[in-house]
RNA sequence: GGCCCCAUCGUCUAGUGGCCUAGGACACCACCCUCUCAAGGUGGCGACACGGGUUCGAAUCCCGUUGGGGCUGCCA
């Protein structure tokens, strides 16, 4: 922990709502922050007037708390410091480094013939309106130092004149970010590796502001989709909150975005938070992107789940079983659910997928899935003999699931077949599907009344296909 | 087009010159366990993009090729 003046920043544009990208550079930063015991600051880039809104920030503050990321100082917000913008674009003007340009779009299309971005036209005609256009120096070259890429050198004949303030005396970001970087005492810039052709730029205008600290960089692995391109909002479902809402838990989210780019050692992928920070190595982050792998995300959630006490468990399940369930509202009971929670506990990969599991319980009738109700009935040899004897059998026998499954195995051996077969058709029967929790803790919690209305209803069913 | 980045199983990765017959995880397949499914266990499939160097020795270092990606806005 030699390193106590660590500063680091998340500095998100409130484009809409967090996308998994954001989360991870989000994560990494603070990772980082808390291994050396540094500073994670949150700062919003909205220099953009129509991103400048509550809402959206509103919605990356919620994220960032829901996934346990929490800052040091902030949120700032970009759009209140406009006067610090303002005094620094003054002063590269002032000095030379930076001048006015009338130039439209198309005009410079025009005269570049779309080759490469703007050609310097205004550079020496002393206009005193416009945009302001940073003076970039024709020869020398920056270097970036990035932690995880090396040192990554930039001619600056390659870079063009860019723009620095807008007609209307904004700021872009790479101004305001320049500034904020210097103001905040940043030391180590950790954000996405689109970032870096931008690099250079930054250092020039933080060197013509008369800064000399230069921050080390460290430039994050894109996050890709299948087709090896860069999560888009448009394209991919990147949007953390939608991941929240079909399910996944922020611990599971957290863990699983740690992994892209990073690995902590011993093969041990899934770790508690704890353990990440302890771990993380910002230098030992890969450079090649990392493809967002739902799968792996539901493997990861799932363990996640499983490890949950039972009551946290139920608890977070609640918000699944209360909005918009697939059972008349009125109809849930939560001892019922509490009974089975262990069970559909270890086959939930994520919690949206709870009400399925239990719904037989909650609703008036099981929705049968007809391949199962076709194999397992219709098509079975000697079903309809077996839900006979089952209501038979079930009809006064102790009701607990010893019993249960006592009083089926007799049933399969009268019948010469093996439990698995046998109890096939009354699980279809009572449940509506072939698959599920363990069918004699079903039918207790179901309660006898209801297993023989359905076994009923299923011979009915049967007889009239 | 220009500039820049990247390159180990399908995917995420371990590997930092000999420990590599390349390890783990997810996915997939088979078997075991088992009232279904899941979980768990065992096993299987499966990769160093290619070509040159450097070296006694290269997945690891260098160069090139190829492939992929990013940036190239008065968005960030």
């Amino acid at each position: 922990m030699a390193e106590v003046t660590v500063r680091v920043r998340f500095s998100p544009a409130p484009t809409g709502f967090l996308h998994v990208g954001g989360a991870r550079t989000a994560l990494f930063n603070w990772l980082y922050a808390r291994h050396v015991g540094g500073t994670f600051i949150l700062r919003i880039e909205d220099t953009d007037a129509a991103m400048s809104r509550d809402d959206l920030v509103d919605g990356i503050l919620r994220t960032l708390r829901w996934l346990g990321i929490d800052w040091d100082e902030g949120p700032f917000r970009q759009s209140q410091r406009a006067d610090a913008y303002r005094r620094a674009a003054d002063h590269l003007r002032d000095t030379g480094h930076a001048y006015y340009c009338d130039c439209t779009r198309d005009q410079v299309l025009a005269r570049t013939k779309g080759e490469s971005g703007y050609d310097g036209w205004c550079r020496d005609r002393g206009l005193s309106a416009g945009v302001l256009r940073f003076r970039s120096p024709r020869d020398g070259q920056t270097v970036v130092r990035d932690l995880i890429r090396g040192d990554v050198t930039f001619d600056h004949v390659t870079l063009e004149d860019f723009v620095v303030r807008r007609t209307d005396g904004s700021a872009v970001f790479l101004l305001a970010n320049a500034v904020d970087d210097v103001d905040m005492a940043v030391t180590h810039v950790i954000r996405g590796e689109d970032l870096l052709p931008s690099t250079p730029k930054v250092l020039l205008l933080r060197a013509a502001l008369g800064d000399t600290a230069v921050p080390v960089f460290a430039h994050l692995p894109l996050i890709v989709n299948e087709k090896r391109q860069k999560l888009s909002k448009r394209r991919d479902d990147v949007a953390v909150e939608e991941f929240r809402e079909r399910g996944y838990l922020p611990e599971a989210m957290r863990n699983y975005l740690a992994l892209l780019g990073w690995s902590p050692a011993n093969d041990q992928e899934i770790l508690p938070i704890e353990d990440m920070v302890a771990q993380f190595d910002i230098g030992a982050v890969k450079a090649s992107p990392a493809f967002f792998d739902v799968k792996k995300l539901d493997a990861v959630n799932a363990e996640y789940i499983r490890a949950l006490p039972v009551a946290t468990f139920v608890r977070e399940s609640l918000p699944w079983l209360e909005t918009d369930p697939p059972w008349p509202p009125e109809r849930f009971d939560l001892a019922r659910f509490e009974a089975v929670a262990p069970m559909v506990q270890e086959r939930a990969r994520t919690l949206a997928e709870v009400p399925g599991l239990v719904d037989f319980l909650f609703l008036e009738e099981p929705e049968i899935d007809e391949a199962a109700w076709d194999k397992a009935v219709v098509r079975a040899p000697g079903a309809a003999a077996l839900l006979d004897d089952a209501i038979k059998l079930y009809r006064d026998c102790h009701w607990d699931t010893g019993e249960l499954h006592r009083v089926t195995a007799t049933m399969a051996e009268r019948h010469g077949v093996k439990l698995a077969k046998a109890q096939a058709p009354v699980r279809v029967a009572v449940t509506g599907r072939s698959v599920g929790p363990p069918l004699f803790e079903s039918l207790q919690v179901l309660g006898r009344r209801r297993t023989l209305e359905r076994l009923e209803r299923a011979k009915d069913r049967l007889s009239s296909s």
